[in-house]
RNA sequence: GCGGGCGUGGCGGAACUGGCAGACGCGCUGGACUUAGGAUCCAGUGGGAGUCAUCCCUUGGAGGUUCAAAUCCUCUCGCCCGCACCA
């Protein structure tokens, strides 16, 4: 018997499938399509363990649907644009292009050495101009939809990235990809108006069923609805100005003492301009804008505000409260004012202490004394009835958001609204390496969008690397100066390029088509193959990119592209891979890299190891005996194949099927149940694998309790044939090599997947549990499906619980069919 | 603060609707085979006591429901993740 050699079969199937096309998928009307989908990876060159384990999952589902009668489609591509690919150029002085067409090459073979079966007729590369060509498209139908504008405005500025960034991308202050402080710029930018969807993004989380909860908290919680009313407040000596202001509270409109207007809120100025404050006011504004996005925002920031010298006007009641400007009053949401409530929001509360601000109680709660600003302590937040609110006096505070709001809108003093936190999504980026947004701004005509004749705009290929960065598209006269296609006149591009996870939006639609060159995706395709059934990858994804996908599907459903407005059913976040309870990094040195374990063990161990230390969705610790551990039970596996086949081949005696026998297709078809329902329902393929290794054991078993020439041949045969494709989803080549060896037709991959028979699981007898008080007091063997009163005479029959049941009086005795009998005594 | 999740042997993790806690693997112990074993095969392995064909304890902790709880309920401790001055 040859030994395993993992490197030289894993070579050898992986030639083969390349020459077969075993992966290739096409549109089939008679069976069931099913799409899988891992996360196409930014093209840096090197593969990671992150990488590994995601491949590993996407790739058992696809070959495990494939044996299933499935049409599946499983692609690979790649997110091409982006930063690193700049910076590369700069310290390897090679073009970007070039930089990251060599790492796709790279990557794609390690990608191979996995063995992962895709499908490459398929691949796509989004910084291609046939790809980013339709990116652009994309944002022209934006553009054409009223969905894509150009606005100036406060703006996210990463300086070490030297470009704007989008309010997703900016986690806790810190730019997403380079973690520096992100500053505010005051500048002319594109965004797509994703606000316009907030509502149907939110709403249609309650379709994602297959979605995990906390992914779409998050995107609930990002998305951030609020309901409440506006309300507008009249300004003393300005008649012609209004503060409008957001609440969730309008029932403590009467409580109102004083108003906050974010620094940079437009009225600042005006009414300011030429009064004694109007110097300390600015100030503050100045002072306020410099401090960062993360003090600005942090809990622990101390309130600070400061009196303009002017009065708004309470429209419920009348009352004249200052109005102050305040560091916590952000311009970014609602309206950027609010109205302090200090008796019943907590930062007002404080607010107000600080600056000795009046406080008045307005909502009382029935169970404790009468509430007086000057006696609260702390804000009193909850439900209760309206107290000192004039007409509305003795209405439950509940009833009175709409009461209030309700008599508002009658008098024409506010409204009812909903307010959100996300925002407009900024696309522009001042960077080289992109998609350029394909617009020409012309002296005469304006804004003109480039014709969809004349996409896509292509990105100059020669570029200067001698400086500390490549520089952006505004340096490059060929590509700047251009011709207005709607007068023919001088004209000038836009250009900055497009936010990358504009192309990583829409790269699922493409896949059903990546070779269409008259739309993005041809729609009987995308038809066919979308939504994306499974769809894998990591929870970073939580509110960018699944965010902005939902986002593109939604539009492209209602300009009638698509027939889908979810891309992905199903969605899996998996876990990150840890060693040694850290991260994976370099300067902790616990870097373990796929390629050394393909090379030490080959990657059927590889993968096994992946899947089989923790369920997909959890953290995973990297443990090297454990891949060991893997390792060793491919070779056992390995080794009860190569030694079976021989003395299949040459064995002489054949023996008659017994309870051995029995026995051993009992493990075998107890093996297919388990494998088959925790690949396709639960996902958990740790406990798919724990039941191949004891299917395995039951093998060893059964050829252990022989003599070596008097096995069933026939069944023998039979178990170790659906053991080998049992395998095969999980360590593809192993099976493969074995399935050859035991003469098997064709691929393993190509088998139908075996089918368990419930009959095959029963057994005659069956051992049932004894308690007395619920306490494990013996054991007994009875025939299966033994009627309950024959179980409790056995019961009562077994010498031990004899002993025990002496002098004692039964109550009660409980039966479980083939499970247990607990007997209750006095 | 709000929201989501988790807590089980020395370790990774099993245990579907309450019904034998600890599957499977790692590690460890013993044996077999061997010149050798860090290869392989077999057996054992939660803790404690013991008169080894027995008993007690055990799923972060404390209560509760139940014939029966890792699983359900209440309180509590600890950890992880997300959001967070959102008006």
């Amino acid at each position: 018997m040859n030994g395993y050699d993992a490197l030289a079969i894993e070579e050898k199937w992986q030639k083969s499938w390349k020459e077969q096309d075993s992966y290739r998928s096409v549109v089939d009307n008679s069976k069931m399509k099913y799409y899988v989908l891992e996360m196409f990876p930014y093209p840096s060159g090197k593969l990671h363990m992150g990488h590994m384990r995601v491949y590993s999952i996407g790739d058992v589902l696809a070959r495990y649907l494939r044996m299933r009668n499935f049409n599946v489609i499983h692609p690979m591509g790649w997110d091409a644009f982006g930063l690193p690919a700049e910076n590369a150029a700069i310290e390897n002085n090679v073009n970007p292009a070039e930089w990251t067409y060599r790492n796709i090459e790279h990557m794609k073979k390690q990608q191979n050495r996995l063995g992962v079966s895709y499908d490459w007729h398929r691949e796509i590369n989004t910084s291609a101009p046939d790809y980013y060509r339709w990116s652009q498209w994309l944002f022209l139908l934006m553009y054409k939809r009223g969905l894509a504008y150009k606005k100036k405005s406060d703006v996210n500025w990463c300086e070490t990235c030297a470009t704007v960034l989008a309010n997703e991308q900016v986690e806790k202050g810190l730019c997403w990809r380079c973690s520096s402080a992100v500053e505010t710029r005051d500048l002319e930018q594109w965004f797509l108006r994703i606000t316009d969807y907030a509502e149907r993004l939110l709403n249609d989380l309650e379709k994602l069923e297959g979605w995990p909860e906390r992914v779409k908290v998050m995107q609930k919680n990002w998305i951030g609805r609020s309901e409440g009313a506006e309300i507008i407040f009249k300004i003393k000596d300005f008649p012609e100005k209004e503060i409008r202001t957001f609440t969730t509270r309008p029932d403590t409109l009467y409580g109102v003492t004083y108003m906050v207007l974010a620094p940079e809120h437009p009225l600042v100025k005006p009414l300011v301009e030429g009064t004694e404050q109007e110097k300390a006011v600015l100030d503050f504004v100045v002072k306020t804008r410099q401090e960062s996005e993360i003090d600005r925002t942090s809990e622990e920031t101390p309130k600070t505000g400061l009196f303009t010298g002017r009065y708004a006007v309470n429209p419920i009641n009348g009352e004249e409260v200052p109005i102050l400007i305040g560091n916590y009053v952000l311009m970014a949401y609602g309206t950027g004012a609010v109205m302090g409530v200090p008796a019943h929001d907590h930062r007002d509360f404080d607010f107000a202490k600080k600056y000795e601000l009046p406080i008045k109680a307005v909502i009382q709660p029935h169970d404790q004394d009468l509430l007086t600003g000057e006696t609260m302590l702390e804000a009193y937040v909850d439900e209760g009835y309206m107290i000192n609110s004039g007409i509305f006096n003795g209405t439950e505070s509940k009833e009175g958001i709409n009461k209030v709001t309700e008599y508002l809108q009658q008098n024409g003093l506010g409204q009812h609204r909903v307010t959100y936190r996300i925002r407009d999504w900024l696309i522009s980026r001042q960077r080289y390496w992109g998609g350029p947004i394909p617009i020409i701004y012309c002296d005469h005509c304006g804004t003109v969008p480039v014709p969809e004749a004349d996409l896509p705009v292509e990105l100059p290929l020669e570029v200067e690397l001698s400086g500390n960065r490549v520089p952006s598209l505004a340096h490059y006269p060929d590509f700047v100066n251009t011709k207005c296609p709607s007068c023919g006149g001088d004209a000038t591009r836009e250009t900055d390029t497009m936010d990358t996870f504009i192309c990583s939006s829409w790269y699922f639609l493409r896949f059903t088509s990546p070779k269409c060159d008259s739309a993005p995706f041809d729609p009987a395709d995308a038809d066919y193959w979308m939504p994306v059934d499974q769809y894998i990858g990591g929870i970073e994804h939580a509110v960018l990119h699944l965010l902005y996908a939902r986002f593109f599907t939604k539009v492209l459903y209602d300009a009638e592209m698509i027939k889908e407005d979810e891309p992905f059913k199903r969605l899996l976040a998996q876990g990150m891979v840890y060693k040694d309870g850290a991260k994976m990094s370099k300067s902790k040195g616990n870097v373990v890299t796929p390629d050394e374990i393909v090379e030490r063990y080959g990657s059927d161990t590889g993968r096994l190891f992946i899947l089989f230390a923790s369920p997909p969705e959890k953290d995973l610790d990297w443990n090297d005996q454990g891949v060991e551990g893997c390792h060793r039970f491919l070779k056992r596996v390995w080794r009860l194949v190569a030694d079976s086949v021989e003395e299949l081949n040459t064995g002489s005696n054949l023996r008659e099927q017994g309870d051995a026998e029995a026995e051993l297709l009992r493990s075998l078809h107890a093996a297919i149940k388990k494998v088959s329902i925790d690949i396709e329902e639960r996902f958990n393929f740790n406990t798919a694998i724990s039941a191949i290794m004891e299917l395995v054991n039951a093998v060893y078993s059964y050829r252990q309790s022989l003599d070596k020439n008097n096995y069933n041949r026939a069944i023998l045969r039979v178990v170790l044939e659906k053991l080998v494709i049992l395998l095969a989803p999980f360590a593809p080549h192993l099976a493969e090599e074995a399935w050859e060896l035991m003469g098997g037709d064709g691929s393993v991959h190509q088998q139908h997947w075996p089918v368990y028979d419930e009959k095959m699981l029963e057994v005659d007898q069956v051992e049932v549990v004894i308690q007395i008080n619920g306490k494990v007091r013996g054991r007994i063997n009875v025939p299966n499906e033994c009627p309950e009163d024959r179980l409790i005479k056995e019961a009562q029959n077994n010498e031990r619980i004899g002993e025990l049941l002496s002098g004692k009086q039964i109550k009660k005795v409980i039966t479980v069919p083939n499970k247990l009998v607990n007997i209750v005594v006095q």
